[in-house]
DNA sequence: GTCTATATCCTGATAGAC
DNA sequence: GTCTATCAGGATATAGAC
């Protein structure tokens, strides 16, 4: 395995103070402390702070194909594969009620900023919705997949902003066996009885 | 009627900024080019940035508690109040397609920021909580009321925030529909027929 | 209360030595 | 590829005249 290459590392750890502290209070000064490596020798590597921005973003991309990937893998059913995604809530409350969904955040603040960047993190969410709207469609649902997949994804962002405005990990359980107990609810048209 | 003091117009003008800019993408400059003063004039109303975000947010309390006492006195009934709350997506969705919801937004930023007003901020949630599960509570549901509440003010942060990311209109007016069929779900206990 | 002028620091970004 | 030195501009914040 080769060693990461100092861009993989300003990649990294941009993609971490982005999610921690917002895109636009993160400095290069705060990129190149993390990394280790001097405020020039950065722009070797990247000519402006709207690079870093498109580099996390592809990043974030590729590990979303990558996690979906390994749901799709590993899951049984599609209900178990939705499962996968709302234990996400689960799993990363602490970093959530920290700092937020870090899909959500930026999509936010990018609107706020009017960056031209937004329309790509948006793509985040896409490929979350074109998943969910899959396991969706297996379940028999065709019609009305990507409307129920936009509903799932709209709940679970609207959990992680009450997450991390209130820091409530019983609300977080709450709302993720509401989620738990929506999915059940929905017929399964293709194993009729 | 007396005119609007400086102090006044400079809190009108940063509570707009900062939720269309962001906190941290507003700078004095911004503020007092909007109010229309020098940035000199600026620090004879307020010490410190941190100063006026006080202020913003002791505004949007105070006018939060306002409109939730209008809808009090102007709703027939606790149901029909709280479609006077979810209608707010739709009353505000060209601004929530640009900039998210403004506590949701605000919340999210102090978060990351590690900001001391994070608290305050979160206490406009607070007011939205509380007043809905006193709706809830008249009709009924007395023991769930809080989570019920908790829930609703969930799921419409996550309708802002996939709205500011995909910008559908379609999308807001289907879940607020959902939202629509779900209070209509509630039994009104307190109406026994 | 409002202004101009200024101080100090930090930002993104560049030049050029090694 | 990494560094130091430096730039121009903008940030918050202050001093003091009017």
């Amino acid at each position: 395995m080769p060693a990461q290459s100092t861009r993989e590392l300003i990649v990294e750890k941009a993609d971490a103070l982005f999610y921690e502290s917002g895109f636009e209070a993160t400095s290069f000064a705060d990129i190149a402390a993390a990394v280790g490596i001097s405020r020039g020798n950065f722009y070797h590597h990247f000519k402006t702070k709207d690079d870093i921005l498109d580099a996390v973003i592809a990043r974030r991309m590729e590990r979303t194909r990558a996690m979906l990937g390994g749901w799709q893998a590993e899951g049984e059913g599609p209900r178990e594969r939705i499962l996968s995604f709302i234990h996400m809530l689960i799993a990363n409350q602490s970093q959530i009620m920290d700092f937020g969904c870090p899909v959500g955040t930026l999509c936010s603040e990018l609107a706020k900023l009017g960056h031209a960047a937004q329309g790509r993190a948006t793509e985040i969410f896409g490929l979350f919705r074109d998943w969910l709207a899959d396991q969706i469609r297996e379940l028999g649902a065709v019609d009305r997949a990507e409307t129920l997949a936009m509903h799932l994804l709209a709940w679970s962002q609207g959990v992680a902003v009450m997450a991390t405005a209130f820091k409530d990990e019983a609300f977080i359980r709450n709302e993720v066996a509401g989620i738990g107990q929506w999915l059940a609810s929905l017929p399964d048209l293709s194993q009729p009885t």
